[in-house]
DNA sequence: GATGAATGAGACTTCATTCAT
DNA sequence: GATGAATGAAGTCTCATTCAT
């Protein structure tokens, strides 16, 4: 029994890198319901038992490999808010969404397959407790952004940025989901080859008609 | 040698839906990682053996239980469209977002877990491309009624109803997801415990300036 | 349980008929070790369940179809005395063991697989035992007609009748058991396809020399 | 997904060795169709699952097993042709009855539990066309043995060596298979418990008459 | 730290047999 | 007699984990 604290960080060594990246090249490539200690093992140039000599089990591993994605998850809008002002607020939103599309695409396959194992789902969400933080520290920097633009009058003062933030992410993720778990030929909006600019457009000008046809047209947003 | 087809529909019987009643029950309670095939038939009050006699192996008992879901899914929606002209757009997609939010609730854990098996997953598609129909199939009663609210002239006829669609489920979507990977404790829409309204008013709304501030504002949407 | 005795005969029954038939093909398709009662019921065109009304157990079918093999097994040779006298001892020889080789051919795979379950084996002695008779039974008409032979003068009178049956069916099933053991390119009488000339020209020629090209010779035979 | 190779040689091993003993030994006290692997790890003194880092499965080990069997069988008469023009070619042959006798004995057994599984046979013949030699190659230095003695003068030049090996082996092989197909007690040559100088007699002095009892006695051997 | 053979619990699956209909 | 769904013991095989080297 090696002593892996569940809360202090593991040493770094090269050993350990190479079985989290081996790791994750597996769990892509098989599934983590194929991936296997031997596989792993192989395919980080390292004997089997040696996995248990850096993560207590392999869902410690596995975990590993899910703890390391998140950085990139959130660093992906990290420099939002600096383009406040910048450009337009579509072009940056669209670049937001293309980006989130790309992200989602590479890490939902991986970021979903927790839900299979309800032990491994606990400890991640025991480590996301400790660093504090989740995927949804990824909404922070775009609703930073937004309330900067709403600073600057670039959008309206009465919107919600959080709501914003949640309806452009949840389309571009469950585009994605569908797209993954279907195949990409079904989509509406893959004959648009980028769905981004109509998602952003429907965001920005809303749904609600800009000329109330007639006066209980007003109630219509009660 | 099981003489189950893959293309033909399983006979129906009393054993058969006790298993993928079982079956449901004990992937939601354990996961598919951990969801055996003994337990299942313990769960469906039959011997492990008979599991066979109704399905082709474990992951085509997994797969009908998907398969079984779907129809729910799509129903949520499918009474919208005939909702039309009937009260207002903002309580009628409110409605919409809290069905929803409790439906992703629900199946999200289910339908995530096929990420955690490529073979379950690619079973699961050929199913999809049979019945012509995934989780998309829900966009479209969505998609229709807000063409027939854009006919009433009580949305805008500019408007893009396939992406306000993906928009709005697309949040509803991703709450859930977060909510479940991290405990519903972190999320700011947790505090107003509905979320649904803040998400419906932001898309009728949309984000930009009613009133562009300045000149420049007039790019906003370019 | 049913009453099938031991010792009885079964009664005749059409579905009785098919089942051995079938489990005959079967065992002959898919070998001993693959024949399941599921498919020997399938290719009899009845149910699983009705093979227990006939037989006590799936080994008792077994020993059902050995059991009905012998008498064609035996009964190949049975007309053979009769032609003592007729033709040539070369050619009822060689016709002999052309038959033998057929036979063989078609008995071998079954009557080897006997082997593989002592259980069975020891089922079917039993009935061997109550038969009073085995595979050696074939040995007893080759041996009256080689006795009718030396009565003619056309066989040696010192020749051993038995010993002679047994040399020449002998080689007959060692040629096929390798045959079907290896495949039939590799035998060095394959080239001259059929092998029966050549063994009953030795067999009745001998091996010893007709003129000894030495006094010490004579001791050859010794 | 193991790593065994069905052409190249499995490296030797203590634990491998003892495994193939124990299948061995577990195959000839319960046959192939009641042999285990869990009686086979036992035997072997080690855990089932160790099987499997040996073997790429049971029918492996079982190949194996038999693999191991040839070489004893075919160095049985691999000293035979030097014993050309030594003692007596009766004795010689007699000699190498008596040894096929028990060869047989010993091995058919095992030999013939191959026909009950038509896969095992299979990999038993790729296994067989790799080594160059399955149990024709027995017969080999016997041919050899008999070509040498007609050099010699001890057997008839005119004489059929591959076939006088097909006949005295062959009937030392049915023999035995008839011995143990119906037991001992019933087999006419075991009252003379040893067959084997009645068959090479036989042999060596042929059937034909030596003094043809009239003219057309000429025509027997045509 | 590294190795990899060994472990053994437990997974999925098969299949001879039974029995209510 | 016939059926075939149900049984459950037993089979083969996997794989996370350990430990002597």
């Amino acid at each position: 029994m090696t002593e892996h604290s569940l809360t202090g960080p593991a040493p770094p060594s090269r050993t350990r890198d190479q079985l989290v990246d081996a790791a994750e090249r597996v769990l892509r490539a098989k599934g983590l319901a194929r991936a296997t200690t031997k596989e792993i093992a192989r395919a980080a140039g390292c004997a089997e038992g040696t996995l248990y000599l850096h993560f207590a089990d392999k869902l410690d591993l596995v975990r590993s490999v899910h703890e390391r994605l998140l950085p990139g998850f959130i660093e992906m809008v990290s420099h939002l808010p600096e383009r406040a002002g910048t450009g337009t607020v579509a072009g940056n939103l669209t670049d937001l969404a293309r980006g989130a599309l790309g992200l989602y695409r590479d890490m939902l396959p991986l970021g979903s397959s927790l839900f299979a194992d309800p032990e491994l789902l606990e400890r991640f969400r025991i480590m996301l407790a400790e660093r504090r933080g989740g995927p949804q520290r990824a909404w922070e920097p775009v609703v930073a952004y937004l309330r900067a633009e709403q600073a600057l009058g670039r959008v309206d003062p009465g919107a919600d940025p959080a709501a914003a933030t949640l309806l452009l992410l949840g389309a571009c993720q469950q585009l994605v989901f569908v797209e993954l778990m279907t195949g990409p030929e079904v989509l509406p909006f893959s004959d648009p080859p980028d769905p981004a600019p109509a998602l952003v457009a429907t965001l920005l000008a809303g749904l609600a008609p800009t000329q109330p046809p007639d006066p209980t047209g007003t109630e219509t947003t009660a």
